[in-house]
DNA sequence: GATGAATGAGGGTTCATTCAT
DNA sequence: GATGAATGAACCCTCATTCAT
């Protein structure tokens, strides 16, 4: 290993520690409230070297953002190109995958709820973009659920994706308020299950179409 | 009417205002980046006077938070009290007035959604308290609904009630990131049968059960 | 006196403590070097007063010598309206006035020859108007001089201007590094007679003129 | 040339562009808002770099000056030891080289007359040390002008060199910030004829003397 | 009841300087 | 000789809170 990549990679590795910090930090107290002091003495350096490395709180945020989210697409994407026979197996897998991520970066998950307040309009644009980003796999997801036949062709695909983000979200905090992991794979089939077949009873009355809605 | 009714409602009149200004200015810029100052001068009074009415900024928070969340649960309780024949109806009026809510309090939704971060132990008391009387009225709505035979009995409540948070807020927000009002009706009807039927085609794979899941 | 008017003469009165402190601070360590907290304390107030009072460092700095320059702006206003016969008195007065002035601002005169290094363009900006109105007012006095027959008809004038500054502003400067004031009367006799005869012996070379210069 | 000697120039060479780089930078930020980091950027060089060859910024702004005030009093010796006949070509001389030192080096001008504010005590002593050998170039100049009979003989030698040093610095600034060179062969002749017989007409009033002065 | 001037702890950021490589 | 990552003291500024009027 030459002097160069040994600095490259100490360095590499102190970017990462800073970045490991601002997680820890920022996801306890959030944005707002977390110091920058407390990150640098969480990743045992010197406040003035964190501005070596991120040019200001904000771009630490955001950067560190950028990496989980990126992380998780990436994973998302994965999980998606898989040649999965069974459309049911490859959603079951998609929505353990969520849940995993939920429960380790719940920060996240809650600064994509709670929205950008009070931080420059630059980080509004990088979360309206990582929103997109986002939208977009989820629905190629359901795209592709309907492809296979999974789900109705009559689908409204925007909705769909508002509600699964909204579920899977809601577990996500779930996990969070309680303080206490469940098992996330008993929350993936509750989850499929309910897309699958909803929670009524079978002998219900008749799901709600525009014919019998506008008789009411 | 005496003076000192005069002064009374005088007073009351103040505070009232002091709470709209804290629901308008917190609403749009958060709780950390939200000033006492443009609070007090947003319901035209001084600082000190708004001390008099909440001895903190954390206090007037709560105080318009609880203020909200009152109304809202009162709300839902007198849908859940209407002596509807067909749960599917109460269902439907108590998705739609959910979606109203979040649509007119945008700023509640996302202070539940973000936690209660950097506030004080008591602030997150109130919240547990408050989620526990919230996550109650939805725990009712779904057992009413198992009593009724509109839900599976066997439903896990803990989670559909979950579940069906996440939705409607996950519609919630989507009103407010769009910044366009979607009809509500026709989300309810969307969410209504979501919840009913699922939203996989009817020759989709079977359901996961205990059984066949351990198989895989 | 009203409560008022109290109120008012005492915001008045820590405005103008304020303003002194900053004289003597900023006067002695400039503007880089002078701290916020020590004018401050100087003044003997809180760091946050001083904020309610000005919005920043460089808006203090701005109103300081903004107060200066009209100060002394106007004191040589009022010497120029004088109705004095003899030109020549009027001129040494304002001499005189130029150095008590610069004996007591020292440090706006430094400023004056400092350049606004590393203020705001803002800043830049007002500088620019203040050199502009005090050259307008040198320039009145010398072209009052040459209207009473007292300087040379063919003056270029914004050079004697220029000269006329830069002798006073020396000896200003002078008195500064030698830390002891000079009896300003002689000194301005001095300079009132270097500008109506030169400082030459009488049978000296001759002046240089157009015609003589080029033969060279 | 052995290596050692390459080695050596190559010294020279590095220490020589950290000083064309501070004059740069410092000269159009100042001192306190330059950087040793830009600088070092200027240069090409690492910051370590840099402290190898000067051990703080001040002794580099230090060690930058005295290049600068050295040359120029060295130019102004040769310039005071030319064997001309005629005194008065001597001093145009003399003030042409100033006034084209002054445009070229405006940032050390700016730094003599803006004062040593917020640097070290040691700073300080230099500063005034090089005070004094300017002084004494320039009364060595007003002196020999008086032994050659072309000054007035009971001339105040010391209120001579601050009238002179003021006049030439104050056409030296103008240049500086009307960003535009004036032609100084004109600007040389007007200081001259300035300093020769003053710019009053000749039917002005009488000079001012101790005698007549008191009678006022 | 109402006001707003006063306070000062606390946080983000800069930058001269050091030192291991 | 040369480098640049690391350091931390110091500074400007914000803002919740108090209190004399």
């Amino acid at each position: 290993m030459s002097t160069k990549e040994t600095i490259t990679s100490s360095s590499v590795e102190t970017k990462e520690r800073i970045i490991n910090s601002a997680i820890a930090v920022f996801g306890e107290k959030g944005y707002h409230q977390a110091t920058i002091a407390e990150i640098a003495e969480h990743a045992n350096i010197g406040k003035g070297t964190l501005y070596w490395y991120f040019s200001s709180k904000e771009e630490l945020f955001s950067g560190m953002i950028e990496q989980g989210i990126e992380t998780f697409n990436s994973k998302l994407k994965v999980l998606l190109e898989d040649e999965e026979p069974f459309y049911g197996n490859q959603l079951l897998a998609y929505i353990q995958e969520y849940l995993y991520f939920f429960y380790n970066h719940r920060h996240l998950a809650r600064i994509f709820s709670s929205g950008p307040q009070g931080l420059s309009d630059e980080f509004r644009q990088k979360m309206l973009k990582w929103c997109e980003q986002f939208i977009k796999i989820n629905t190629d997801l359901i795209q592709r659920g309907i492809e296979a036949g999974f789900f109705c062709s009559g689908l409204d695909i925007e909705r769909a994706v508002a509600a699964f983000t909204g579920i899977v979200s809601a577990f996500g905090n779930r996990q969070f308020l309680n303080s206490q992991r469940k098992k996330i794979e008993e929350e993936s089939v509750f989850i499929y299950n309910l897309l699958v077949d909803g929670i009524a009873s079978k002998d219900k009355g008749e799901k709600i179409n525009d014919e019998n809605y506008k008789k009411e």
